[in-house]
DNA sequence: CACCAATCC
């Protein structure tokens, strides 16, 4: 171990002036005085838990404390991973600054799309954990990384605990070459200590630089947040000093009836007239968002109403008040149907912590929850979310696993066992596309390989290597896969402006239903010039920003399309006129979601499977329609107030038993 | 008929 130690690599970029600065700012960090100490453990130990809170410098400054202590001598390289992309590129780009080198070369990242790294000269990588993970495929032990951080290890999502995972058996493999450190903010750190062995893993706990966030609960329960939330808001506008509010609610609807409860207020109430509400969530473009980040105009008070986009993934400055509804929104696998749930639920007491901490990052701030400290302590409160794998599909991170080399998957060794119920539901999937074969376990040739290498959910992934398999339709495919995997509608109008919009999108919008009619949208995207792309959106009324990132997406899977060994004449194969074909192509990743219509006419279906009632939902072609088709196959599915159905493309029942026998039987489908 | 949280490969 001693041989990679040496003295701190001298990068010789920038100034005397710039590197005075530089130190200047990291002094004021609280990570600088757990320096020793957090390299200490790392050196003695396999595996090192980082409790730190926000602010405390962890992710910007422990990559670089290793650097310099020899962890990336011999061309070794230091990772960083986050849950989320942006993170990932902000932090590389930080840090080259703080380094002062160029990014991209010893300091970079590499997520989706875009990889900012250079495997001769990059010693720090920020990294998703989602694209560590795939670096597994070609790299099974990792061995680049001397010692990898996984950060904001407490979201728990299914790729981070997939990757500690992975990690715990790569350390094992590795005989002690391989550092691990998880970092996060308020993790069950007694967990992971289990889970990585409690000889080898050493706990270090920072200080963050959070000023004190005075906290106050309502003394009974409220009937309800929303209006509870409205008039907090007025409360404090009234009576607290300047400084902006962050409220979180759990959705669009509540954010959107929230702010014009205050913009009625605000009419009748001369006092409140400086009050300047804005909303947040993810749903916005960044021209929407870009008000919430602008200080308010002189002598107003910004009221940002958000979602949990504002808990984690977005900090805005200048929040000294934050409002705390205490309910989220989850998805969650219902068993008992196989449907996703969209639950209102309450939340976590770490999110509860995290959320308070928003109001305390520039000065002493105060957070106002909406329910009381009684229940905040009991059990309705649980002390942390509920890990993704443990309610969430499994079979992408199966797949993975399988690919990996993970032969059985009900006793593998995961940071926190799923549901057994979730586990088997998730084979049954991966069993009926021919992703696994049932009787051996193992992956199918090609087939489950290439499922689990795509960055597609696997029906979808199961629609795209057929089209190219077997039904000549690769083109549509593509642009169908890639509409599909980011389910929301291209369609979309300021609520005013419906009907002319509705008039428009007659151009796309075909009988064969929303998959098709989204084939169109895009591929008339990419045959028009980019420079008059946001123009030809903004006149068709058309979400820009989707069909920007679907393109990308298409791009990429044509990629891995040809990496497989598909030729120029196999990707460039249509359909043409004869939309069957890509129907068809649908129906063998999709079969599983198969309905049929309910009545003679309407919006009303039922699972061919049986259950109870899936509506159309509303952003569907096929909603309000007057003519449904009698049976469809829908990409996606969720319960929010009733059971909507979503993505819904009109079949012929006949083909269930052509392309999916297995599941089907001819009497299943027949007409009544 | 009346609507989805936010992420990632």
């Amino acid at each position: 171990m001693s041989a990679r130690r040496h003295e701190g690599p001298d990068e010789g970029a920038g100034g005397f002036v710039q590197q005075y600065f530089r130190n200047e700012q990291r002094q004021r960090l609280p990570v600088l005085k757990h320096r020793l100490q957090l390299l200490y453990a790392i050196e003695t130990h396999l595996t090192t838990i980082v409790i730190g809170e926000p602010g405390s410098g962890k992710s910007t400054q422990l990559p670089q404390f290793l650097h310099e202590a020899g962890w990336t001598a011999d061309g070794k390289v230091v990772a960083c991973t986050q849950p989320r992309r942006i993170a990932a590129a902000m932090l590389a780009q930080r840090v080259a600054d703080e380094m002062g080198v160029e990014l991209g070369t010893t300091v970079g990242f590499s997520v989706r799309f875009s990889d900012a790294s250079d495997p001769q000269t990059t010693r720090i990588k920020y990294l998703t954990d989602g694209t560590l993970v795939r670096e597994c495929y070609a790299d099974p032990l990792l061995s680049a990384y001397s010692v990898i951080i996984v950060d904001e290890a407490q979201d728990r999502t299914i790729a981070t605990d997939t990757l500690l995972a992975l990690l715990k058996k790569i350390q094992r493999k590795r005989r002690g070459d391989l550092r691990v450190v998880i970092s996060s903010a308020t993790l069950d750190a007694e967990r992971l200590q289990a889970f990585f062995g409690k000889d080898d893993t050493a706990i270090v706990s920072i200080a963050g630089q959070l000023f004190p966030v005075d906290t106050q609960y309502l003394d009974a329960p409220c009937e309800n947040y929303l209006t509870a939330a409205v008039e907090t808001v007025a409360r404090i506008h009234e009576l607290e000093a300047p400084g902006d509010i962050l409220v979180f609610l759990p959705g669009k609807d509540d954010i959107a009836a929230a702010i014009s409860q205050i913009e009625e207020l605000t009419h009748g109430d001369a006092r409140l007239a400086s009050l300047q509400p804005l909303p947040m969530h993810a749903g916005l473009s960044t021209d929407e968002q870009r008000a919430v980040f602008e200080p308010a105009a002189a002598g107003m008070r910004k009221a940002i109403f958000a979602t949990n986009v504002a808990e984690t993934s977005v900090t805005i400055d200048g929040v000294l008040y934050v409002v705390d509804c205490g309910f989220v929104k989850q998805r969650v696998l219902d068993l008992a149907t196989g449907l996703d749930h969209l639950v209102t639920q309450p939340i976590s007491k770490s999110s509860a912590r995290q959320r308070a901490g928003r109001a305390g990052r520039t000065q002493p701030g105060k957070v106002f929850r909406l329910y009381t400290h009684e229940a905040l302590g009991s059990s309705l409160h649980p002390r942390h979310e509920v890990p993704e794998a443990c309610r969430l599909p499994l079979a992408p991170m199966l797949l993975t696993l399988k690919a990996l080399g993970v032969n059985n998957l009900v006793r593998f060794d995961y940071v926190q066992p799923p549901p057994p119920a979730l586990l088997s539901h998730a084979l049954e999937a991966l069993a009926s596309l021919s992703a696994i074969d049932l009787q051996t376990g193992a992956l199918t040739q090609d087939f489950g390989l290439y499922l689990a290498e795509l960055p597609l959910d696997p029906p979808l992934g199961a629609c795209l290597l057929n089209s190219v398999r077997r039904f000549g339709c690769a083109r549509e495919a593509v642009a169908a896969v890639a509409m599909l995997s980011l389910g929301e509608s291209p369609f979309s109008a300021p609520s005013g402006r419906m009907a002319e919009a509705r008039e428009d999108w007659r151009d796309f919008v075909v009988q064969e239903g929303d998959v098709l009619s989204r084939v169109n949208v895009l591929l008339g995207y990419q045959d028009t010039p980019t420079r008059a792309r946001q123009q030809w959106c903004r006149t068709h009324f058309l979400n820009a920003r989707l069909l920007d990132q679907a393109t990308r997406i298409s791009r990429q899977l044509e990629g891995y399309l040809a990496r497989f060994g598909y030729g120029k004449s196999e990707l460039a194969s249509s359909c043409g006129r004869d939309a069957s074909l890509l129907q068809r192509c649908l129906v063998s990743g999709l079969f599983a979601n198969a309905a049929r219509r309910r009545g003679p006419s309407g919006g009303s279906y039922q699972l061919l499977r049986g259950g109870g009632a899936l509506d159309i939902h509303p952003s569907s072609v096929y909603f309000g329609a007057d003519a449904t088709p009698e049976y469809v196959v829908f990409a996606s599915a969720m319960t929010t107030t009733k059971a909507y159905i979503n993505g819904v493309t009109a079949i012929d029942p006949a083909w269930l038993t052509a392309l999916a026998p297995n599941y089907y039987s001819a009497s299943q489908t027949a007409p009544v």
